[in-house]
DNA sequence: GCGACAG
DNA sequence: ATCTTGTCGC
């Protein structure tokens, strides 16, 4: 996989913060993807050794079967911290290396975390996609910003999530009675067709098969 | 200044 | 993210 934009990766918050607000207004958040989509991808990581070494894993299936085509990983020693808000950083490196090795293109990738629904509108799946020029999605299990109204408890609910007077993404319930994902745009993608694709990529359980898969990969050493 | 805080 | 078994509930 071809990688179109790539830039020093940042030491320090100042120079990381400089590169979003530098990323932030390059998404594109209307739909831009193939007419046919015929595989989608899941990238996860997992970690070891006290989180020193990143593994990244790829699961690319069929669609809309789902089916695994291909998969991938990568280790590398882990080069910048957690910090709520600047995951990417941390995550990106090992991402592209695993992504380096995939034949089968994806048409879109899912990805663990956040898109537009940031601070500077960059989390890891946006700063992912701006990278590849790929549409991504970021599917997230947990809140990082922004409020919303209660989600109805049946599958396929869903309630805007606000920030700063903007939506900034959806807070889907993907299983009926149990936590919601936190949905947003990542790059090449709107917030309808990217919920859509994210239910049609969850079968029975809470997180779509892409990202159960990459999920798995990535823990198992 | 006081909390909140993706993985 | 990761350390970790059984257990409660539909």
């Amino acid at each position: 996989m071809k990688i179109y934009q790539q830039h020093d990766w940042p030491q320090t918050l100042e120079e990381a913060i400089a590169i979003q607000e530098k990323l932030r207004n390059q998404t594109i958040t209307e739909d831009k993807l193939p007419e046919t989509i015929k595989y989608v991808a899941g990238v996860d990581m997992g970690f070891e050794a006290d989180g020193t070494i990143s593994h990244a894993a790829v699961a690319v299936l069929s669609f809309p079967d789902l089916q695994i085509v291909e998969t991938a990983v990568a280790r590398r020693p882990t080069s910048f911290p957690y910090i709520p808000g600047f995951l990417s950083f941390r995550e990106i490196p090992a991402v592209l290396d695993a992504l380096e090795k995939v034949r089968i293109l994806p048409d879109i990738i899912l990805c663990d975390g956040q898109g537009i629904a940031h601070p500077r509108r960059l989390g890891i799946a946006s700063h992912l996609g701006l990278l590849i020029d790929m549409p991504t999605i970021g599917v997230a299990k947990s809140l990082l910003i922004g409020k919303y109204d209660e989600v109805p408890e049946t599958k396929g609910s869903w309630q805007p999530l606000i920030h700063q007077g903007e939506i900034i993404g959806a807070v889907l319930r993907t299983r009926t009675g149990v936590k919601p994902l936190y949905i947003s745009s990542g790059h090449r993608i709107s917030l309808p067709t990217a919920i859509d694709y994210v239910l049609r990529c969850t079968t029975k359980y809470r997180l779509p098969e892409t990202t159960r898969i990459a999920d798995k990969l990535a823990s198992s050493r």
